[in-house]
DNA sequence: GATGAATGAGCGTTCATTCAT
DNA sequence: CATGAATGAACGCTCATTCAT
């Protein structure tokens, strides 16, 4: 095995563990164990625990944004663009459940409240398509009239609500739904 | 302290803990110390940490059913009765932000799914005011056509959003801000 | 076993352990083990392991104290004082082995030189004994005018060596011989 | 690189690391970093890393041979004799006190007691002049009537104590204050 | 010969839970 | 009933040593 795949194998069993089980659901023990490398073996490629999850969570960050991004237009109309963000959004957490649930985990932890802070203070990377958007929705008084924090909940709670009942098997959405619950969304936050 | 001070006073000590620190930063023994009782007491009163987590959820459901549906009109139109509600919802996590955080990190755990599973099969306790709101407007065709899933969805997602953002200092909701939010939602909501 | 008890039965064995082995080939879980007790245990009557080394290290201090300055007279000539409390010390360490070498762990150690540094910066508790001896010493001129810490090296540098020999089996010292030794330091020392 | 080089650089770097932080403050991974060499490399020139401890001390031994025998007089009085293998010592250990720091470790540690033990034992290498000094001294009846070992105390416990003590900074000593603490030795091992 | 990635036993420490008092 | 000292399994992490390249 050469290196880059060790690396990979601790990555994957750490996002499977931490995704069904949680943070404390995934002892370093378990991870190495699943990755199929010795205990030890972790912390050549990881400082430490929070590092590997920190690591492991912009990792999902980089994936998950060229898939987003195809076929997003610049230019298109506002409405447009929303629609186009918000279904490959919601199409990418229900083709990636494990990443959609470890970057839950993530959010709801110290870490992700950090994380946030730092984005909203605008320290940001990544999230800066959403962000420009919805500067320009509000420029073009297109959007409703509210921070932005406000609008991002409005166009994103619904959408993760959504995607975690699909994930759980609450509900069972097919491309249409994806395409008319973002359409709700968009309801929701359109002046 | 006679016999059921004790319990509050756990109850309490753990709800402060938790939302604060999360499951693993509150320790039985810390729990005990808050509570001012001995750390086997909690024993007397819960069967284990579980129970004492689930316990103290269900109490925080029963505590806030009350604020809400103070003043509810059961007669009144659909759309009022959903604002009402949303309001009282938001209005009450940005007044308890500790049971707000609490049922977060609930949420947002094993725990947490294990329980939505029973409610959505039918088991529900408690939340039964919006099941049949919701299902009374779906009758009436005032909401959109979605499975009550999606729905609450489309209700809850931005509202808990948006009082876990006011909570963490991101946003300031005043009062017409949160009827504004409120109104939002409805948007998203309505047909 | 009541509470004392156990406390003193952590101390016991780490104190022969450590004086036998070494800080490292003392492990909390040797210690306990040897005990009689849990591994957490020792935990709930010392913060950690620095603490416990620490701790033993001042107990073994005040346990030596009365026992070298039995008989010690204050207002005895300088020569008789010095001896006195040389044999008693050296007398002190071949009765008490463990202690001796435990000590000397301690000194050989970061913990041991953060102390004695403390020590000679006046923070001192504990060895006034010898440095008010040797302050009147030189003040008298009875000893060699040399700073302090030379003067307490020509003491007990010997004195420790001696120690550790005999401790080691590399001599056999009785009475006599102690009291040859002292006076032999005291050669040393005196001007 | 060639062979013996690398064997050097691994030796000083070990010798480093050890003085300054002690036998667990140098791991073996750290060790070969700063040698410049893989880790695995230590291995073909030193069995494990007791070896390298061990044959290090021998190499240091070795290297301060030459000096302190350098303009010594066979033939010269014993007291001559003392007074220039004692300064000649204490001199050594002020210009080398990485030498001094890793000695003392390792005379505090389960392989320095062994050691030891051999050499008295009389499986020497190395210190036979001390011996054979004091042994002539024992017989020409110039020393006090001591075992050889308890002259050996005598001699060089203050000597190390005080080489310890300019070393950590607890006081400074010049050229005349090593010659005046010899002599002060001196006096404690004359008859 | 030289490497350094990989290993896993072992470390210090925590904490849910028990049970003698 | 209430207590809190005691427990020990489990955790995150280190490091001497090995071995495929």
């Amino acid at each position: 095995m050469s290196k880059p795949d060790k690396r990979d194998e601790i990555v994957r069993a750490a996002l499977e563990l931490i995704a069904e089980h949680g943070f404390h659901g995934a002892p370093m023990a378990l991870v190495a164990e699943r990755a199929g490398v010795g205990a030890g073996t972790i912390y050549r490629y990881f400082e430490n625990k929070d590092v590997l999850i920190t690591e492991l969570y912009r990792e999902l960050e980089e994936k998950m944004y060229p898939f987003i991004l195809d076929g997003y237009a610049d230019e298109a109309p506002f409405r447009a663009r929303f629609l186009h963000l918000g279904t490959a959004l919601l199409r990418y957490f229900i083709e990636h459940p494990l990443h959609f649930r470890y970057l839950e985990q993530f959010h709801n932890s110290p870490y992700g409240v950090a994380f946030r802070r730092d984005k909203i203070m605008g320290k940001a990377g990544g999230c800066d398509v959403f962000r420009e958007l919805f500067e320009q929705g509000a420029a073009q008084q297109v959007v409703k009239d509210f921070p932005l924090v406000i609008l991002f909940a409005l166009a994103f709670g619904p959408l993760l609500a959504v995607a975690r009942d699909h994930i759980l098997g609450f509900v069972q959405l097919d491309e249409t739904m994806i395409e008319r619950t973002i359409e709700a969304c968009w309801d929701g936050v359109k002046r």
